[in-house]
RNA sequence: GCGCGAUUAGCUCAGUUGGUAGAGCAACCCGUUUACACCGGGAAGGUCGCAGGUUCGAGUCCUGCAUCGCGCACCA
């Protein structure tokens, strides 16, 4: 008892020392188990049948560090994980990190271009690859001490990776399943081509930016009859009709028609066409139709059986034309071509225009569309398995039923908009680091040379390779990261087989994550569970925001507004940190973030260290004690006051609004218990009333004992320090403590 | 073009079911013989973006507008 006073508490003397404490406690947690559940179960401290709480940490890309937003999503999750955990529930909070396919590839490439001078295709696959799993360990021995600097209570125990054997193993079995069932098909389509990147990526990895360029208005030749406008000339040469409004009659006249014109030196055979998707109004109400490079195009050329005809290659050149073209890259036989047209008179019309520009989300790359045969999944294809219900409605009904709920409530439409207006998933790559497609060609050995890639080729798809392999040739491209990521509420709980994890923690009760991947991911993953194993992957969906600088602004490299989490953790402490993050941010907002404010919580961290020294020394003797009933009146009032105070923040933290309870407590313990009830405590606490004495100091050790139990979800680490020099019998680690009641 | 969000003190943001506007930071004044200067006390600071409407009463509900930001679609 004396010792807790006295040695125990030296450490009080001096200011709160986060970088003393931290690494420590942290190690502490770890090597008590607590942070696996089975362990909260063998030791007692969780009952085997509670209520689960579970959830996936979205796994970090394995292209670096983690960034001011990943410790902000660290600190919302881990706040929900130990609220659960105190509230006795089995709490499982299952980490990993995302292989990123092409995000990690790119940046494996760029290094070995800057400090190799090589390309990947100097080193060839086997020894690429070697090249990108070593950096990818990297990554993730600094992704995973950076998480353990936050304080993320985390089952490291089950830790994942989302190309790990296990993880592969389930991609395999999800293929093939769904191959099986017709929903994945190999298709001959546009896709979206990143040339600069070298493969094909789906929808949502275009972005559209906004560039200024030209809108050019001309007529293939002199005697064309009709003119029409592009801001892509070199297209062109690949036209095969000309389509109009079927009820513009400027031109119905021509309707049917067909022309031989030689454009640039190109012959091109163009026949006049009537098609509802030509608006009157935009341009000369005349498109020239290019179905190998443009989507509506295409479909245009398929409803009227119009000739595809590739004039674009994979490196967006020119593969027709004379000298002057062909081989060209495509921004240069465009100022050839307009050149021309302005030559032979053909040129009507140039006008500036602000236009958007697809471009490739990793690589920057401006987006070619081109025909290519890619493999894809169909979300418009009836499940028999599944009602006859399709992907997409699978992905919808969760909403409609409200077997899901999102906060904040207005991504609902957001998410149900998307869902509605989707199309196929492109989900091959040609890029070497990912998920190899498990399918494999019959090889054709055609006068000696062996043809594979061939639409017509025999096809064998499997979890395992055919039994005859050597007859066989594996497709070279790998699966859409999104594809793994899809499977990873119930992969890491190690589906396909029917584990004791998969069956206690799926669905899992939450997902947290950010509100810029909710298509990418959230949807998928939806889609993948809703089908595979026919059950939601997740109740709840509560999604922040990113973080901004101080005056609003994305963080980026260019503006040096980055905040480093380990630099301010190292200067402030992780709790100051947390608090920063956590306060001011709710669900579906951008929040923003200054050193000053960490600064604040720092501050406080030291605070309750002082607070707590007064206390202590004030009440020498007295243990926390909830029996204690001989309260003065005055005391009473406090404590119906701070009641009201847990009741609250309880009610707030059920309903995961942590930004408001983290500044409830804040207040109190600041404003109202230390510079109010403490110093009106003074003369009690020195006065001969002993009545009064020890009502007063059983009420500053009880309450002090339950401000750090509230506050230990915020700020886990200067807690758990105080709890440890905290007057408690029997007390375990402040992280399995109950959390407190009042009825 | 369709949709979403924001607009409250100098800055960053709270403000739950409508009931006299709150906090942090910054700035101002005062204070240091022990819990804490990583502090305490005090004062100052807002026609809640604009215009209407509903209501006894609107920061909060409804309509319109403005500015900023975001998403989706179009982009011949």
């Amino acid at each position: 008892m004396k010792e807790e006073h006295t040695d125990t508490n030296l450490k009080l003397f001096s200011p709160y020392n986060p970088k003393e404490t931290e690494d420590r406690i942290y190690k502490l947690w770890e090597e008590s188990g607590f942070f696996n559940p089975d362990v909260c179960i063998e030791k007692g401290v969780t009952k085997a049948d509670a209520e689960t709480f579970s959830m996936v940490l979205p796994p970090p890309n394995v292209t670096g560090t983690l960034h001011i937003g990943h410790a902000s999503m660290l600190v919302i999750e881990d706040i929900m994980t130990r609220f659960a955990r105190m509230q006795g529930k089995r709490t499982l909070w299952l980490p990993g990190t995302d292989h990123a396919a092409i995000a990690t590839q790119s940046k494996v490439e760029k290094i070995l271009e800057k400090e190799e001078s090589k390309r990947k295709s100097d080193l060839g696959r086997e020894e690429f690859l070697k090249r990108v799993e070593s950096f990818a360990q990297n990554s993730h021995d600094t992704i995973v001490s950076q998480i353990k600097k936050i304080g993320a209570s985390i089952d490291w125990s089950r830790e994942a990776f989302t190309l790990d054997p296990k993880r592969n193993f389930a991609v395999r079995t999800a293929f093939k399943q769904m191959y099986d069932d017709g929903l994945i098909y190999r298709g001959h389509r546009i896709v979206n081509w990143d040339p600069k990147g070298q493969t094909v990526i789906s929808d949502d990895e275009v972005i559209n930016e906004e560039r200024k360029g030209k809108f050019y208005t001309f007529k293939y030749s002199a005697d064309f009859p009709i003119s029409i406008s592009t801001t892509r000339p070199e297209t062109k040469v690949g036209d095969v009709a000309v389509a109009i409004n079927p009820t513009d009659e400027r031109y119905t006249q021509y309707l049917g028609k067909e022309y031989d014109v030689v454009f640039c030196g190109v012959p091109i055979h163009i026949k006049i066409i009537a098609d509802e998707a030509v608006e009157k109004e935009f341009g000369t109400g005349a498109l020239g139709v290019t179905p190998a490079h443009s989507q509506i195009d295409a479909d245009i050329a398929i409803r009227h059986k119009l000739p595809t005809k590739q004039v674009i290659n994979e490196y967006a050149k020119m593969m027709v034309g004379g000298e002057n073209i062909i081989g060209k890259k495509t921004t240069d036989a465009r100022i050839t071509i307009v050149e021309w047209l302005r030559t032979e008179g053909l040129l009507e019309k140039e006008e500036d225009i602000t236009q958007s520009v697809p471009t490739a989300e990793r690589t920057g790359g401006i987006i070619e569309p081109l025909p290519k045969l890619q493999w894809f999944i169909n979300v418009n294809k009836p499940i028999s398995t599944r009602d006859n219900k399709t992907l997409k409605e699978l992905m919808l009904a969760p909403l409609h039923e409200k077997s899901i709920t999102i906060m904040p409530e207005r991504f609902e439409r957001v998410y149900i908009n998307w869902i509605e207006n989707l199309r196929d998933w492109c989900i091959s790559r040609q890029i070497w680091y990912g998920h190899r497609i498990p399918v494999w060609y019959k090889k054709i050995i055609n006068n000696k040379e062996l043809i594979i890639n061939n639409q017509n080729q025999e096809i064998y798809c499997g979890v395992n390779p055919p039994k005859d392999i050597e007859n066989w040739e594996q497709d070279s491209d790998t699966l859409d990261t999104w594809f793994s990521a899809g499977l990873w509420t119930f992969s890491t709980l190690g589906w396909p087989e029917k584990t004791k994890d998969l069956m206690d923690y799926h669905p899992t009760t939450m997902l947290e994550t950010g509100y810029d991947i909710i298509f990418f991911w959230v949807a998928r993953m939806i889609l993948m569970s809703q089908y595979l194993i026919g059950e939601v992957p997740f109740k709840n969906i509560y999604l922040h925001g990113l973080v901004r600088d101080a005056q609003g602004r994305k963080m980026s490299k260019s503006l040096g507004n980055i905040i480093d989490p380990l630099d301010v953790i190292e200067k402030y402490g992780a709790d100051a940190v947390r608090m920063s993050l956590i306060i001011g941010t709710g669900p579906g907002n951008d929040s923003k973030m200054s050193e000053d404010k960490i600064k604040a919580y720092k501050n406080y961290a030291n605070k309750l260290w002082n607070i707590t020294r007064f206390v202590l020394s004030s009440t020498e003797g007295i243990k926390y004690n909830t029996k204690f009933t001989n309260y003065t009146d005055s005391d009473k009032i406090l404590i119906t006051e701070w009641d009201e105070v847990i009741k609250t923040i309880t009610k707030e933290m059920e309903e995961y609004k942590f930004y408001l309870v983290g500044d409830k407590i804040y207040q109190y313990t600041w404003a109202r218990f230390a510079d109010i009830i403490i110093e009106e405590s003074k003369p009690i606490i020195s006065s001969t009333n002993i009545e009064a004495k020890n009502s007063r100091a059983q009420f500053l050790i009880n309450t002090l004992v339950n401000i750090i139990t509230i506050l230990h979800p915020f700020m886990p680490f200067v807690t758990e320090e105080i709890w440890s020099m905290l007057p408690v019998e029997n007390k375990n680690l402040l992280m399995v403590t109950v959390w407190p009641k009042n009825d």
